[in-house]
DNA sequence: GCCAACGTTGGC
DNA sequence: GCCAACGTTGGC
C-alpha cells in the first residue's frame, strides 16, 4: 500500500464537492500532465491512501484524506467535445490521460497549511515542498503520511 | 536533438 | 496581479 498526495483548487473542485458525491467517491479527472498521468495509470492501486490538498486559495494546505477505491483507467473527459478536459489528441483507440476514483475518508477539522508544513524539519524532503514543484499528484512517503497525521488532530 | 517561445501552475 | 519555475511545442 502506497500514500499519495492530490492537488485541487477547490473553486474547481474541493474536499466538499467530494464529500457531496454519491458514495463520496468521483473519477479524479483532468490531470493533463505526463508525471502525474502516468502515477495514475500505472502506480495508483486500490486502497492506497491519499492527502487531498487544496491548491490556488487563501490557505493552501492539506484538507483531509482519501483513498484509491480502482485502477487507473482513460480519462473519458478528453474524448468528449464539449468537455473543458476535452483533448483532441487523446481517442478511445489510444487514450492519452488516465485517472482514478477516489472515495473520501475524512475531512479534517482544520487545514493544516503549507506554511506549518514548511516549518517541520522531518518533512524537509517531502516532495510536494521542494522548490518548483507543481506536480499535481506527488508521493508521499509512510513515515510523512504518520507525521501529517499527528498535525491533523 | 537543441532551444526559444509560449503556456501553466500556484504561492504570495 | 505578479512572477518564478517548470512543462510543452515546434522550427530548424
Amino acid at each position: 500500500m502506497q500514500y499519495w498526495l492530490m492537488k485541487s483548487e477547490p473553486s474547481v473542485f474541493g474536499i466538499d464537492h467530494l464529500a457531496k458525491c454519491v458514495n463520496q467517491t468521483e473519477p479524479w479527472d483532468g490531470v493533463r500532465n505526463y508525471q502525474s498521468r502516468n502515477m495514475m495509470r500505472d502506480e495508483m492501486k486500490p486502497g492506497d491512501q491519499v492527502f487531498f490538498y487544496h491548491s490556488n486559495c487563501d490557505v493552501p494546505g492539506i484538507v483531509g484524506q482519501m483513498e484509491v477505491k480502482s485502477q487507473g483507467y482513460p480519462d473519458f473527459t478528453a474524448f468528449d467535445p464539449g468537455h473543458r478536459y476535452f483533448d483532441p489528441k487523446s481517442d478511445l483507440d489510444k487514450p492519452r490521460w488516465f485517472l482514478v476514483d477516489v472515495k473520501l475518508k475524512r475531512k479534517f477539522k482544520r487545514t493544516i497549511p503549507l506554511s506549518l508544513l514548511r516549518e517541520q524539519a522531518v518533512l524537509k524532503d517531502m516532495k510536494l515542498l521542494q522548490r518548483g514543484n507543481r506536480l499535481s499528484i506527488t508521493p508521499v512517503t509512510k513515515g510523512e503520511w504518520a507525521f501529517i497525521l499527528t498535525l491533523a488532530s
